[in-house]
DNA sequence: ACGCGAAAAATA
DNA sequence: ATTTTTCGCGTT
């Protein structure tokens, strides 16, 4: 039998099947779908099968060498899916299969050489000072030269050998059971002398739980030592066995079981058309389109419950879960152990045992971020995308995959419909809903019938006219005052981006940037340090300005940090919560914050983007947006998009329960229309409004964008190969394309590397990643390291810079 | 003809 | 990605 192998070789010349010989003794273990170890050339690399035939035209055909798995790690459905994403995304087979599976079941190459006799000629025992062996580092530092090297393996010398380690570490425990019946172990505890008390409290508790139980367990419930659990191993009273577990991130939480709630009507309705979908097995697409508040959440679990229902899988994807801890309490509270919860926040080995849950069938649904949509389920009947407008969902290296995209391919291998929740759709979605390729369900009520909340639009211009100079109205100071004498709580919301806190020079205006890229360093001030974001370079915050000399060098901009020191003096008496990725950083603080906030231990909650997104906590009555235009300036063509997303987000994080709640949006641009309509809450005037702006200019939803980025350490060489790209794609494809550019990329240098972009505005262009591809070919080998030129090609690009 | 580094080809 | 083979060119 042959098995044909997708190795672990990411270029364009590998990107194809290898053919190996199955021993003898492999052909009843290998299967499709599983990784294996195959010599490739004098290496040994892994593998996928991804066929198995019974003939092959290779002609010097080898045996792969083992098999790495029991059960295949990716469904034959997923391997189809593979290639298809391939296709899209322009990239190699491997690293789209790759993508799909938890990163420690990714191979490790190891390289040594090793000494093959006694007595080596004199350099070469210097070299190995009486060892056996040399990792491959430590030969790269020697003098000697790969011909060398060859001469004394063919002379039996050395040998190189090659070695393929994977890094899936399985957590073990040691469990207890004792080694006799009630009756026998009864006569025994009699036979123990007083003075081993703690030896007969070890026998004395498996006369009432005679079950295995892990050692851990055993001897805090009897309050021991392994001290004295030895001599009754020993003596074989006690059996001892080490057991495989999987690892629980969740380990000491309990989760209340909860009800389905009856629903309203709404929820009923748009719940019965996606329930007849998944009963008929339409791979129908629905835009969920449901106000903040108005019981999407419930939908999903009550639309999963149907699916579980009839032996199904679901999986259902949120922008970043670890971000909220609610959702994985409603899921883990409706379904128990039903669920894996696959996110970022996990460790390798968490993420690999959430993974194997479902691989091993234990549970039926997932809730994850992006990469949760490649679940090895074989049954699936739902996919939910839940606030699918968010741009997370859009992986921005390597293989840029769209989870939506792959959502809706998946739906149709399985003839299962997929859900699009949003209070904000995005335009691609809405459109394609309004043009009847998704199906529309409205939500348009809150489930507790409350009014959205009011919102107040403050024009920082006319506060500075009055001689207001700090980052606080004077309206929303009020109202801060007011929710504190209520005992009532606040939250305050500021947009990190473009407000980093950057360093400059009051006497002389000087910026300190970055070496490497365009772009100003960051102030940290735990470290003392500026940082750049972009390429991670550092150096310590300077004393004087390198330019002038003065010592008045200062950061500037607004961090949340400082927000919160002002916020502090404005009103002393308040408790504040800060919450951003400084105070985050450790594992689980995020979720310790929201406690502290749930629990009434602070009053003001202030926070970057990841407060903007499931919050719910009845006691909160007041939003604060403290500078709503800050993303409006981003040179992006979403930014309205993005502004009114996030508006609306925010401010569905007041008057969620009982209380009434209240919004105060601080900008500078008042007027603007994405500002304007999200205050009013009028998502349809707002899409009709951006709407004539995407189609003025050519932007998505009417033409679909691509965008080719060239960077080089060259300026010119990058500006040159960009031109060429560009005219070729001009001469090529359709009169109704745009091809854009060349341009400098809005961050022109990264790294030492300058980037030139080229865009490329289509309604069609079926041709288009034939065209492309031929471009990445004829560049390939300028590809290389030492040229140093790196194209990359971004379809339905989310990130322009 | 030989040696060397670089480019091209092979890897089953 | 890494190794092996081939190629081109200057030297013996």
């Amino acid at each position: 039998m042959i098995a044909r192998v997708i190795v672990d070789v990411p270029t364009n010349q590998t990107n194809r099947p290898f053919d190996y010989l199955i021993p003898e003794e492999l052909t009843e273990v290998v299967d499709i779908g599983m990784r294996v170890i195959v010599p490739f050339g004098p290496r040994k690399i892994m593998g996928y099968v991804v066929d198995i035939e019974d003939k092959t035209e290779v002609e010097k055909v080898k045996p792969l060498e083992e098999v790495l798995d029991v059960t295949p790690v990716l469904t034959p459905e997923l391997l189809q899916l593979g290639k298809w994403l391939a296709s899209q995304t322009l990239s190699f087979y491997i690293s789209c299969l790759q993508v799909m599976l938890p990163q420690v079941l990714k191979a490790k190459y190891k390289k040594e050489i090793w000494r093959m006799e006694e007595h080596l000629p004199e350099e070469l025992e210097h070299l190995f000072q009486g060892r056996d062996v040399l990792s491959n580092e430590e030969w790269e530092a020697s003098p000697y030269k790969y011909h060398q090297l060859k001469k004394w393996v063919d002379e039996g010398s050395l040998d190189v050998r090659y070695e393929v380690k994977s890094k899936e570490t399985k957590r073990k425990i040691t469990v207890i059971e004792p080694g006799m019946d009630e009756r026998e172990l009864e006569e025994l505890i009699a036979d123990i002398p007083p003075q081993a008390k703690k030896q007969k409290a070890l026998l004395d508790f498996f006369i009432d739980y005679p079950d295995p139980i892990p050692k851990k367990d055993l001897l805090t419930q009897v309050g021991t030592t392994d001290a004295s659990l030895k001599p009754l191993l020993k003596k074989g009273h006690l059996h001892s066995y080490t057991q495989e577990i999987l690892r629980d991130p969740y380990e000491g939480h309990t989760f209340d079981k909860t009800n389905p709630p009856s629903l309203t009507t709404h929820q009923k309705h748009a719940m019965d058309r996606i329930v007849a979908s998944v009963k008929e097995e339409h791979p129908d697409v629905f835009l969920l389109h449901g106000v903040t508040g108005s019981g999407k959440t419930e939908v999903y679990m009550q639309s999963i419950q149907e699916v579980l229902n009839r032996g199904e899988e679901a999986i259902m994807l949120v922008p970043e879960i670890a971000l909220t801890p609610q959702m994985v309490e409603r899921f883990k509270g409706r379904f128990g152990s039903k669920v894996a919860v696959l996110h970022s926040a996990l460790s390798a080995g968490e993420k690999y045992d959430e993974w194997r849950k479902i691989q091993r069938q234990d549970v039926q649904v997932v809730v994850g971020a992006r990469s949760a949509i490649f679940a090895p389920f074989k049954k699936l009947g739902l996919i939910i995308i839940d606030e699918e407008h968010e741009t997370s969902y859009k992986q921005e290296d390597r293989t840029r995959y769209h989870a939506r995209d792959v959502a809706i391919q998946r739906a149709a291998n399985h003839g299962c419909p997929v859900v699009l929740g949003s209070a904000t759709p995005s335009l691609e979605s809405f459109a394609r809903a309004q043009k009847g390729n998704y199906h529309l369900l409205e939500l348009p009520e809150r489930m507790n019938e409350q009014a959205m909340p009011n919102v107040e639009l403050i024009d920082m211009r006319a506060e500075l006219h009055e001689g207001n100079r700090s980052m606080f109205s004077q309206s929303l100071k009020e109202k801060l005052d007011e929710r504190l004498q209520k005992g009532e709580q606040s939250v305050l919301f500021l947009n990190r981006r473009g407000y980093s806190t950057f360093v400059m020079c009051r006497d002389c205006g000087h910026v300190v940037e970055c070496p490497y890229c365009d772009i100003s360093m960051t102030y940290h001030r735990k470290q003392e340090q500026l940082k750049c974001h972009y390429c991670s370079y550092e150096k310590p915050m300077p004393t004087e300005c390198p330019e002038c000399e003065s010592k008045t060098i200062r950061y500037f901009g607004t961090g949340t940090q400082k927000v919160e020191e002002h916020l502090q003096q404005l009103i002393p008496e308040a408790r504040i919560l800060r919450m951003d990725v400084d105070t985050t950083r450790r594992k689980g603080a995020h979720e310790k914050i929201l406690t502290q906030f749930g629990n009434h231990e602070a009053d003001i909650l202030l926070g970057t983007q990841m407060i903007a997104k499931g919050l719910d906590f009845g006691n909160v009555t007041l939003v604060g947006v403290l500078a709503a235009d800050s993303l409006l300036n981003l040179p992006d063509f979403r930014a309205s998009e993005k502004t009114f997303q996030l508006l609306t987000q925010v401010s569905g994080r007041a008057g969620r329960h009982e209380k009434e709640g209240e919004v105060v949006v601080q900008t500078y641009t008042p007027d603007h229309y994405s500002i304007q309509l999200a205050s009013t809450y009028d998502f349809e005037k707002f899409y009709a409004e951006e709407m004539k702006y995407r189609k003025m200019f050519h932007y998505p939803p009417f033409y679909y964008l691509t965008l080719v980025t060239v960077s080089h350490p060259n300026t010119f060489q990058a500006q040159e190969v960009t031109r060429k790209i560009a005219q070729y794609l001009k001469k090529n494809l359709s009169e109704t394309a745009d091809v854009l550019g060349p341009t400098p990329s809005p961050l022109e240098r990264i790294n030492n590397r300058y980037r030139y972009q080229t865009m490329i505005k289509y309604k069609a262009e079926p041709e288009q990643h034939k065209f492309i591809q031929r471009i990445l070919n004829y560049y390939e080998n300028d590809m290389k390291e030492q040229n140093g030129l790196q194209i990359t090609v971004d379809f339905q690009p989310y990130q322009l810079m």
